[in-house]
DNA sequence: GGTAACTCTGCACACGTGTTCAGATACGCG
DNA sequence: CGCGTATCTGAACACGTGTGCAGAGTTACC
């Protein structure tokens, strides 16, 4: 007699159809026929059988179900880093709009460094599909996705591989936007603000600076780089504001934005814009606080998670089709640093 | 013929044990070896089917594994509201540890209306655990999990539930720590700004409110809610403002007090803490920046998420123990605003 | 009454894997 | 050679589900 593990809570086995089917009466069949609809079943009995089934707490085994060659409804995120407001906000509403759409996303840190171990073992799924955001990984993912047949959809940079789709912002033509606007209002000594090289979005960014700065004529004061966040930011401005003869900054992205905003009002106490005009890239949440109500370029994320369901929905129906590339355009929001 | 759908990429199913054994010229048996240690198979076979299983990019069907019994590695997330920073810090965190352990975290964001379905509709996976990190839930959901023999672990506030773990800040403590501080720094007429009513840490934290207060000899200036979100408190403290005899304002949580300052620097040119002294409650990493500020009870993410991950150990470990409840200690953190 | 159409039901198979079981081969030792 | 043991191997089963198939029962119509 085993008494040791009789504690309060009884924990029995996941209930099966075929315990509901004992339960009404009915053959196993019959109770999986009364979860689908479109087949013939008496309606009494399916009644009884839901009964049962509620029971008994009774719902289908969706691994079992993901045995037929059904869908499995599973998608993976191989997000960015969290912990950066943009990447945080797209996850959201990307999490968001899958759930509706009842899809089920694996969401998988990007910033860590085991991700690629991580990736391969999440591969043991048969994920409906892989979306990417992460500006740098490991090109041998895609060669597995390939081979298993999962469908990958890149968000943030065009990943150039047969079948694979893409949605990305028009980063060279965005950052132009800015430094534009800089070169207009008069600036004359604009400094460069850039993020990790790894990241093609901030390479592209790089790209649209010295192309607007050759239009209007004018040399980049300097390039500057840090890592796309508050603190690099910070600590970057705080350096090159030593220089005053700078009289606009353009930020690679809103993060490193605020951060140079914030230095270069409580370390050097300079009065924004009239000493400094400050842009950024991407209009994450804050940017539009009334505290930093920073002048940015628009990344649009709801346009870009849009496109992102956009495809997924048309993959799936049509596996075959060749890859995609969907460009999001950026533009302007003005508000008071420049 | 159908050469329709004849386009440039195979996209042929998903390789199977079976194909590695054919291609390998050993039985499926062997191949199902290869992968699990332990098991007597020739070395020589195991190198020729591990070959052949990488070149064919196969990896075993999870799916089809987790029928044998074997736990799914797969944890579902309630996520709260994602597009708060507190939430999307604590899920970003969350779901980095439950990576590097190698479980698979599905995200279902709280936010929407649809949760329930979504929940339900997520339990068709066996599920190792469920973790909740939700102030407001439907109570049929612990029903649910209980009857699938799914383990859950409730954040943020307790579940009374028979074999349910929570993790939980001492938010009443935490609010009487900032607002003694604030009645030991001379302040009288102290305000309250609070949360969603159906949140229990809202609750919780006023009634920590009231304990301070009547222990400090005062009597709260005035009550007033908002939904825990920058611009909710914002245009509470907007309102709240126009009467100039508060001298302290004690938030329920960072957001929300970080709208309050904002609109009592921008809005009413107060002097912080001079006119006014303001604490909130979190500390989100926002709080700490050199732009805000601010003064505000540290409710420890990672010690949240440490014990989280414990407590998923100790109950795939144990499943039959007792609901158990871990508390976690709140600390003031001064700065600038208070 | 005969036949066709429609409605309902259960058996049996397939999905892809891990594992048990019995049989086969090799080896060591008396 | 005989025997026990350690190593290897493939057939067969179980996991829980959806569905094709064939048969049974009912209704409808000429």
């Amino acid at each position: 007699m085993n008494d040791v593990d009789e504690t309060f809570i009884p924990r029995k086995k996941r209930a099966t159809a075929a315990d509901v089917a004992q339960k009404a009466g009915v053959s196993r069949s019959a109770v999986s026929r009364a979860f689908t609809k479109g087949t013939y079943l008496d309606d009494d009995k399916r009644r009884r059988i839901l009964l049962a089934a509620d029971e008994l707490g009774y719902r289908p085994n969706a691994l079992a179900a993901g045995l037929q060659g059904a869908p499995s409804h599973l998608v993976a995120i191989l997000a960015g880093d969290m912990r950066t407001a943009y990447d945080a906000e797209m996850v959201a509403l990307l999490v968001a709009k899958l759930n509706s759409l009842q899809k089920w996303p694996i969401v998988l840190d990007g910033g860590d460094v085991t991700t690629g171990d991580a990736v391969r073992s999440v591969l043991g799924f048969p994920l409906d599909a892989m979306i990417l955001r992460s500006g740098s990984m490991d090109k041998s993912i895609v060669e597995d996705c390939a081979k298993l047949n999962i469908p990958m959809i890149s968000s943030g940079y065009i990943l150039d591989a047969p079948g694979v789709d893409s949605v990305c912002c028009r980063n060279a033509d965005g950052m132009a936007l800015a430094v534009t606007h800089l070169a207009q209002s008069g600036r004359k000594n604009i400094a460069y603000l850039g993020g990790p090289a790894a990241r093609s979005s901030s390479n592209d960014r790089e790209t649209g600076f010295d192309t607007a700065m050759r239009e209007a004529g004018l040399k980049p004061h300097s390039r500057t780089f840090a890592d796309y966040t508050f603190e690099g930011g910070f600590a970057a401005a705080e350096a090159l504001l030593k220089d005053r003869s700078i009289d606009g900054l353009a930020c690679a992205n809103d993060a490193m934005a605020l951060g140079a905003l914030t230095a270069a009002k409580e370390c050097h106490g300079l009065k924004i814009p009239d000493d400094l005009a400050i842009t950024g890239f991407d209009d994450i949440s804050m940017a539009g606080w009334p505290c930093f109500n920073l002048t940015t370029v628009r990344n649009p994320i709801e346009a870009c998670v849009d496109q992102i369901i956009d495809l997924l929905d048309s993959r799936l129906s049509t596996p075959k089709r060749a890859g995609d590339v969907r460009w999001i355009e950026p533009n302007l929001i003005r508000r008071g640093t420049a």
